[in-house]
DNA sequence: ATAAGCTTTCAATAATTATTGAAAGTTTAA
DNA sequence: TTAAACTTTCAATAATTATTGAAAGCTTAT
């Protein structure tokens, strides 16, 4: 395989794994692209590569800013704008993580302590409602916790030894 | 909160949780449904109750048995067919975590694998998408590994003091 | 102040994904 | 064997989400 048709695979495998999990295409795609470029890129050299519009380049770039995954990059004496994203899998990792769990789970847990607080009337359908959520409600939060912890406390002496213990 | 307010806030909450990563909201909402319910459901109950077709019912709950999270339940006496989801949270959370390894996850490291194995013709460019590639394998099998063990050795000692250590 | 060079916005449109409902299929009881 | 009771399938349609491109907005140089 040639560079570029690796290129071409790694930028379309992660485009359609970003669709999966709520990011959509052209956006996992943009920050594929620069996570595998050299240099920082322009919107130009962003359209050009992956065929998409200026207006989508636009948008999809601000999130990826909002995000913090990808920052613009001034070049002395150019007028354009260049783009970088974060190179690090680790920091990636951890601020993806974050974002995801602040975005998502944060709202889920806050409806499953809610809900699991109703007061309980004695029925039985009251009753299991108020375990089934309490559990998610545990399972939620010890899962949250763990990998904010994990991406966070990166490579310190728990996550090592965790990492040879269950590898 | 009463009962029926906060059962549909539950039902909805799971249901657009499960867009965000990957399952419908028809999929998601069923789930949901029969985690709180006392007893078995028809297809019938649980058009009733969610407000949706025939047809939606049936593709989606198909796809739960495929998942192996819902399960037929023969009611004697009975010609309908009636459906339960499993109910333990731990066990629950381990066929997902599973489920969605292998079909999401593994496709994804096995292109990152190629990619991050073609030859290297000695440009920087070259280097670079070998480099990242590489870096995302690691990082995405030891992330699939330890989601794995988590799930799947619940409770044990490792999984108990981990979560002492870190909550 | 004006224009060139670049970015953002957003209404229109395209593409994708979910849902319906009626016909076809299956199973059981009589 | 027939019919009633139920489930599945799938083409049509609806709903949602992504993308475009042209106009409006900035910013800088002259």
């Amino acid at each position: 395989m040639e560079y570029q048709e690796a290129k071409e695979k790694f930028i379309s495998t992660w485009g359609s794994l970003g669709t999966l999990w709520g990011i959509n295409k052209a956006m996992a795609q943009i920050q594929a692209l620069l996570f595998i470029s050299t240099k920082p890129l322009s919107m130009e050299d962003i359209m050009e590569q992956l065929q998409i519009s200026r207006g989508n380049t636009s948008m999809n770039l601000r999130q990826l800013m909002d995000w913090g995954i990808v920052t613009k990059e001034l070049i002395p004496g150019e007028r354009k704008e260049y783009f970088t994203t974060e190179k690090d899998v680790q920091e990636l990792a951890r601020i993806i993580a974050k974002e995801r769990s602040r975005r998502e789970i944060q709202p889920v847990v806050k409806v499953l302590k809610e809900v699991s607080s109703i007061k309980d009337d004695g029925t039985e359908k009251t009753k299991e409602l108020i375990k089934q959520t309490k559990a998610l409600y545990d399972l939620t939060e010890t899962a949250d916790a763990m990998l904010n912890k994990i991406v966070n406390q990166q490579q310190n002496w728990i996550t090592k030894s965790l990492i040879k213990l269950i590898k």
